[in-house]
DNA sequence: TAATTATATAAGCAAATACTTATATAATCA
DNA sequence: TGATTATATAAGTATTTGCTTATATAATTA
């Protein structure tokens, strides 16, 4: 059970356009900054900075591997579902993905 | 299917705690503005705008009865679903709504 | 018809938002 | 160790947001 006011929050975090491609991307697969960056052809602080507010209300979680920090949905919010939910209604990023890959731009850690 | 664009849109015009506690009297019944104006204790201008903003993404619909402006969920819009399963994360408002009844104040229209 | 009631809209304003550029931090690599 | 790469954060700025007060519109009632 959410307050009113948490919900709020997350639902500001998850309505902008910017964050709800990053998580269309999360649900394929977990990605570090970088590659982000690469996917939404958007600058680097701009990502980190989106990232950030995803990550404030739990919806992300974070896992530094050597240089890169690699981001994910967290599978425990109770919002996972309605947040599957809403990507199911929301245009597959699929073939962006594989260009990132075709590009040699995926970063594989270890 | 939405475009992200659109999603962006109608989540920013659920995102907001007041429009929140709107759609969720709504899941209960519809209500005319100054039911709403009670209920919420906020200014019918403002209560009036936020209407205005669930208006435009479709996901309320209104309906004129008299000097009444009644507004009740889009049961039609591909995100209801979504809606309700989001308000069942909820607090029930039941007892406003009771609330509501007991002081006479439920606009009952013909 | 005039007064009342319900609702919508406009204008003004402070706070929040989403970008930018600049810089700090942190890990790796040569 | 010094340079490079990846990421985070800070500061500045234009736009959006959510309230307020004032006013317009619309239907009802006396």
């Amino acid at each position: 059970m959410f307050s009113y006011s948490n919900a709020e929050q997350i639902l500001k975090a998850m309505g902008e356009e910017t964050r709800l491609k990053i998580i269309s991307y999360l649900t394929r697969d977990s990605f570090c900054v970088c590659e982000l960056v690469e996917l939404l052809q958007m600058s680097q602080p701009s990502i980190s900075q989106h990232l950030k507010r995803l990550r404030e209300v739990d919806i992300v979680l974070e896992e530094r591997r050597g240089k890169w920090s690699f981001y994910s949905l967290n599978k425990k919010h109770e919002f996972y579902t309605l947040i599957l939910h809403l990507v199911s209604m929301l245009p597959a990023k699929e073939e962006n993905i594989q260009s990132l890959v075709v590009e040699g731009k995926r970063v594989l850690c270890e």
